[in-house]
DNA sequence: CGCTCTTGTGCATTTTCGGCACAAGATATG
DNA sequence: CATATCTTGTGCCGAAAATGCACAAGAGCG
C-alpha cells in the first residue's frame, strides 16, 4: 500500500482516541480492545515519528503536534462517514432470500405484499430452496433453513421452532379431536421427512401402530392442499397453516405438540452490513414473532 | 476495526483509481499490484451494496454512483495527505538534555560524536543552563542537575557523585604531591561555588589559612584552562577534568576527595516513555560508570 | 489498603493484504 | 485474420497486519 500514508487504520485509532482523549472509549466505539489501539497509536507515532499523546490520569491527552493533526484529519474522517453513509442509503436494494420451501410458500409469500408497501425500495427476491446457499460467496444474503438440533455455525437468528400438531379438514374428525383409534382411519400426512407421526403417538400417549407411509410427498403444499379437501391428517407446525387454520380451512386436533428442531434466519457477514439486508432481517423476525415458542 | 466504515485501505485504492479510471494506474501508484486494486475495489462494492465502476475497453469508469463518492472522499484524502507530510517536519527522535554547563562541557560534549555514530536517528540537543527546567512541561526531556543532599523528588538516577580533589599542571607542585604550605604559594580555583577548597582541607588535615577568594569564576572552564597553563591549583571533581588528565595537562595532586554532593539524571516521566529518551539515559548512565563511586 | 480504571506489552491466533500465475476480453497492428 | 498488447478477474498461497487474551503497572478513589 501506499508508502505515503500510514496505515490507514491506525489513523482512525488515532482519531477516535484523540476524540475520546481515551484508548479505552476508543476502542468501545470502534469495536476492537484497547490493546489495538495502544499498538495502533503507538506504532503512528513510530512511523511518524511524532509523539501524538502523553499520559494522563485515566486516559491520555494530545499532544500539542497530535492535537494539531487531529484537528486536520478528524475532519476528514467525517466526510468519508457522511459520503459512505450517503452511499448506503442508495443500496443495490435488492435483497436475496434463500429459504426452505415450505416456509417460504407459507410463511414469507403471504407477507410480501405487506412488505413491498413498507419497502419500496429494497426489491426482495425469495429463492425457495432446499440447498444450502453458501452466503459467503454472495449466493444469498440470507437464508432461512431448518435444523434439529439449533445449533448453527453462521449468525443467524431463531424465526420459528414452533412445535408441529395434528391438522384436518373441519368436521373430518368427531369433535375435532384426534382419538388413536383415528389413526388407522385416515391418510397420514405430514409437512417434512422425519417420522413426527410416530414421535407425536409418542408424546401423546397413542399407543397404536401406525400403517406404513405411503407414497410421502416431500414438503409438498399438495398434501396439505389435499387434507383441506378431506384426504386424511396432516403432522405440521403451526406456521404453515396459520393461513388456512385462521380462514377456517383446517382444524388443529390436539394441543399435544411435538418439538421438532426449528428454522433459522441466516445472515451473511458481509451482506449483513447492508442496510437493506437489516431491514429485511428485522422486519423477518418482526413478523414471525407469532412463530417462536418460548 | 470500525463497523461503519468499510477498510480504508479499500477506500484509497478506490479513490486512486476513480482518479486514474484504471485499475493498472492506480496499481503504480499505490506501488501495488492491479490484482491488488481489482479485490480492494470489488470487495468495496460488495460491502457497499454499490457499484463504483463499470468496465470500460482498457481500464473501468466510474458509475454515477462512483463518480459521486470520489468526488467526496478525494478531497478529504487530500487533507489527510497534506496533514501527515506537515507532521513529519517534527520528528520524534530528538530528544533535549538540560544540563550543569560544567557537565555538559566536560562530560557529554566530547562524547557527542560517539554518540551520533551510535544513534543516527536521534538528534540530542543540549542546553547547558543551571536553571531547573521543569521537565513536566516539556522544556526539556531530561535534565542533569547537582544536588548537595542527594535527594531528588523527581524519578532520577545517580549519574556522578566522584569526590572532589586537587589539580594543577604537571610540575607545577614540586612531585606532584600538594602540602599545606603550597596552598599559600598558588592562587586556588575551584569548579562549583561552595567553599570546596576550605572543606578538603579539613578532610585532609591542612591545618592553613586560606587566602580570600578573589574574583572567582563560576563553573568556568577558563579557570581550568588557566590552571592548565600553570595559574594556579583546582578543586574540582574527576568528571570535569577527565580528558585533561587522561591527556596528560592537569595531575591529581592528592588522593584525599572531598564528598560533595552529586549529579543526577533528571528524567520527565512523559518523556521517559519515548524510546529515544530512553536510549538517551541509558547511554550516558553506560557512559559515566567511572564516575560513580561506589 | 484494596479496588477500579487505564494503558502497555508478550504471545499466539486470526484476518487481511498482496503477489504470482494464469485466464479472458477488447483493441491495435501487420 | 492472426498475433500482440493491454487491462481486469481470480484461485491459491504466503506474508503482513490486526487483534484478543492475559497479565503487569501506575494512578486515583473511598
Amino acid at each position: 500500500m501506499p508508502r505515503s500514508l500510514p496505515p490507514l487504520n491506525a489513523l482512525r485509532a488515532f482519531e477516535a482516541a484523540g476524540r475520546h482523549q481515551s484508548f479505552s472509549r476508543a476502542a468501545d466505539e470502534l469495536g476492537v480492545s484497547h490493546s489495538a489501539i495502544s499498538r495502533h497509536v503507538r506504532g503512528l507515532e513510530q512511523r511518524l515519528g511524532v509523539q501524538l499523546f502523553r499520559e494522563a490520569s485515566r486516559g491520555v491527552t494530545l499532544t500539542a503536534e497530535g492535537s494539531h493533526y487531529l484537528d486536520r484529519i478528524g475532519p476528514a474522517f467525517d466526510v468519508i462517514d457522511d459520503a459512505t453513509d450517503g452511499l448506503s442509503d442508495t443500496p443495490m436494494g435488492r435483497v436475496t432470500l434463500n429459504s426452505e420451501p415450505t416456509f417460504a410458500i407459507n410463511v414469507v409469500a403471504p407477507l410480501l405484499a405487506s412488505f413491498e408497501r413498507q419497502f419500496p425500495e429494497i426489491e426482495l427476491r425469495i429463492i425457495a430452496s432446499s440447498a444450502m446457499a453458501d452466503l459467503d460467496r454472495y449466493e444469498a444474503d440470507l437464508a432461512i433453513r431448518f435444523t434439529r438440533s439449533g445449533v448453527v455455525d453462521v449468525p443467524s437468528d431463531l424465526i420459528s421452532n414452533a412445535r408441529v400438531y395434528p391438522f384436518a379438514a373441519p368436521g373430518l374428525v368427531p369433535d375435532n379431536v384426534l382419538l388413536p383409534e383415528h389413526l388407522a382411519q385416515f391418510r397420514l400426512y405430514k409437512d417434512r421427512g422425519d417420522d413426527v407421526w410416530r414421535w407425536w403417538c409418542d408424546v401423546a400417549g397413542f399407543d397404536v401402530t401406525l400403517p406404513a407411509q405411503d407414497g410421502w410427498r416431500l414438503r409438498s403444499a399438495l398434501a396439505q392442499e389435499a387434507v383441506i379437501y378431506g384426504a386424511g391428517l396432516l403432522m405440521a407446525s403451526r406456521d404453515g397453516v396459520l393461513r388456512d387454520v385462521e380462514e377456517g380451512r383446517l382444524v388443529q386436533l390436539s394441543q399435544v405438540g411435538l418439538s421438532h428442531g426449528a428454522f433459522h434466519l441466516l445472515t451473511s457477514g458481509q451482506a449483513g452490513r447492508r442496510k437493506a439486508v437489516r431491514q429485511v432481517r428485522a422486519w423477518l423476525l418482526e413478523q414471525t414473532i407469532a412463530l417462536r415458542d418460548h
